[in-house]
RNA sequence: GCUCCCGUAGUGAAAUGGAUAUCACACCAGCCUUCGAAGCUGUUGUUGGGGGUUCGAAUCCCUCCGGGAGCACCA
């Protein structure tokens, strides 16, 4: 359909040409209401614009001095009835009818052999059905997550990791060679204060093969006591103080052989986290890698990108109409600018990249804006900064209900997804017979899904407010819905398979709305990638599913009749199209639930 | 105070400068002795206010109102 779409755009600028009509800004593209037809052109409207101009008159069309071109037309209407008229003489065996329509649309309405072919190719391309090789030979790096060791992995987090992981599938399916990075800040003062934490609370630390839970919610306690701690008093300040040099120098044993195992420990239940979210990072760079590398960078080019202020070294974004922002502080220790400064370098060595998409909140969207001046600077000759994107998502808040009204304490990652994995347990279908496993297993996945999809489903940037009770009814524009509708088409092919059912069979059936939206995939996608924007997909989806079930209240599909094999071959498409479509939002796919 | 982001039915969202602003939830009325009712069909209701640009504005510009975030030695 990409390619149908961009031939009618071709076809239409030829007859442009062959009028001697100048370059024109005219776009082909799905309009809203599909009774408008599968494509539409503004081409006319846009021209005759242009027209007008070039004419310089008020009497546009009508006085033709002074341009050498004619637009052959009296007003965008007419321009749009020719460009039509030759249109339909090109005889373009994919295009069916040409019509004009409103202000000067022009309405072209596929054939029937171009849906099937399109349609046939969903059946055939099965997992690389919807993929394109737009980004082929890109290589594109992306950090998401950024979790810090020692600190809980709370519900802030599945916004980057999801988000994130997404994008990456997403790039991926345009063609791209992607690397998936995770930085995290192994050093600095809120490991210390972790660290300070278990020191003062070493008879609750559970033993080395405890669950990676207990340890996780032993250090996230650790770390809130130091944190207070370090608040409250003058004299624990003074200490954590002095924890975190003696990290950074490994000069005391003790603190060194507590900060190596709360480190590992932290690994570990990452990614026992990582794995259940269904995402394997490629690299994971760390703080203290990246401190002395941007630090280097900096002391390099000082006097001329960076200056001293107040025993500080600054770079003055005032003056290029951004923040100025300390990059290492007057004790000589790098900033998080800094050390980001080196990370993008660090990046670049590891994977010569063609984009680097970063994907953090958006608490920090000004600061990137100065760190992204800043590398225009640095890395003036790589051009490392126009190659560099930033993704800020806004927060996950929790609306009403349990989880928001815990007092105290961050909600969890795991929390979060245990609440919703015991909501869906209890909704499971009775008809299947689940051992006790398989309904725990299928309830997790499902819950991930659900989680993620209330994620994904909106623009990235705003705040979600993940409202549990909704994003967990199950109804409509939900994870949940596409998870049933899935299962409920592999249902149906397993009935069809044993019936002895052989799609495609003959195409028995006119087009409806379900076929139009089946071969519309590939350009979601496409879009998608181009807008680093998931929710496409997502809605896409929606619709989708909700197009399918309309069309399956319908009609029976697995049935005796002669139509049967063609019904089995459309809900196969469909299938195919949800499964690709959750793989690319790494939502899992149930094959029951 | 300054800078940035955001205001779309009761609620949560969508819309590539395009055509009658689209979904879902909730509400109300229906549909299970046909393939999974976590489903389907139908009903009600929306672009914060004002100005501008444009053939055409939820979208771009200005302004006011409302919400959020940031404003140098944390990350």
């Amino acid at each position: 359909m990409i390619e149908i779409q961009e031939r009618i755009h071709t076809l239409i600028t030829s007859i442009l040409a062959e009028w001697g009509i100048p370059e024109v800004d005219f776009v082909v593209e799905r309009p809203t209401d599909p009774a408008n037809g599968d494509f539409a052109s503004n081409v006319a409207m846009v021209a005759y614009r242009g027209f007008a101009k070039a004419v310089d008159s008020n009497v546009p069309g009508v006085k033709h001095e002074g341009v050498k071109w004619s637009i052959r037309g009296n007003n965008p209407r007419e321009v749009a009835e020719n460009i039509s008229q030759r249109l339909r003489e090109l005889q373009d065996p994919n295009i069916s009818t040409v019509e004009v329509a409103g202000a000067g649309f022009i309405n072209i309405r596929l054939s029937e052999t171009a849906i099937r072919h399109t349609l046939d190719e969903a059946a055939e391309k099965k997992n690389m059905w919807g993929t394109n090789e737009r980004l082929k030979g890109k290589k594109v790096i992306i950090e998401y997550t950024d979790p810090n060791p020692f600190k809980e992995f709370h519900i802030g987090h599945l916004l980057p990791n999801t988000i994130g992981e997404s994008l990456s599938r997403i790039l991926e399916a345009n063609g791209a060679e992607v690397r998936r990075v995770n930085y995290q800040g192994d050093v600095g003062m809120h490991v210390a204060m972790a660290i300070w934490g278990i020191m003062h609370s070493h008879e609750e630390m559970p033993h080395e093969d405890a669950d990676l839970r207990a340890k996780a919610n032993f250090m996230g306690k650790a770390y809130a006591k130091g944190a207070k701690a370090y608040q409250e008093d003058e004299k624990i300040h003074t200490e954590i103080a002095s924890i975190n040099k003696k990290v950074y120098e490994g000069s005391d044993p003790l603190v060194s052989a507590l900060y190596k195992n709360g480190k590992r420990w932290s690994l570990e239940y990452f990614e026992m986290i990582y794995k259940l979210l269904g995402t394997k990072f490629d690299r994971y760079f760390f703080e203290s890698e990246t401190a002395e590398f941007g630090k280097t960078a900096v002391l390099a080019s000082l006097g001329e990108i960076f200056e001293r202020s107040d025993g500080a070294v600054v770079f003055p974004g005032e003056r290029y109409g951004f923040h100025t922002r300390v990059f290492i502080n007057s004790e000589g220790i790098p900033t998080y600018e800094a050390k980001e400064l080196g990370l993008a370098k660090l990046k670049y060595e590891y994977f010569p990249y063609d984009r680097s998409i970063v994907v953090t909140g958006n608490e920090i969207s000004d600061y990137f804006k100065v760190l992204i001046e800043a590398m225009a600077k640095v890395y003036a000759k790589e051009g490392l900064a126009e190659r560099t994107a930033h993704i800020a998502h806004g927060m996950l808040r929790l609306s009403t209900g349990k989880l928001s009204s815990r007092q105290g304490n961050v909600v969890t990652a795991l929390e979060l997804i245990d609440d919703a994995k015991a909501k869906i347990a209890e909704r499971m279908s009775e008809k299947h017979e689940f051992t006790d496993a398989d309904r725990v297993e299928v309830a997790e996945r499902a819950a991930v899904g659900a989680v993620k999809y209330s994620i994904l489903r909106q623009e990235i940037g705003k705040d979600i407010i993940f409202d549990f009770d909704r994003s967990l009814s199950f109804d409509g524009d939900s994870g949940p819905y596409l998870e049933y509708t899935l299962a409920r088409i592999k249902s149906l092919l397993r009935k069809a398979e044993e019936t002895g059912i052989r799609s495609p069979g003959e195409h028995t059936e006119p087009i409806g709305d379900l076929e139009r939206m089946v071969v519309r995939f590939p350009e979601v996608v496409l879009r998608a990638g181009e807008g680093l924007a998931p929710h496409h997909i997502a809605n896409y989806l929606v619709m989708l599913a909700h197009a399918f079930n309309a069309y399956y209240g319908k009609m029976q599909i697995v049935s005796e009749r002669r139509e049967s094999a063609y019904r089995v071959h459309i809900a196969r498409a469909v299938g195919t199209t949800l499964e690709n479509g959750l793989h690319m939002l790494a939502i899992p796919v149930l094959e029951r639930m």
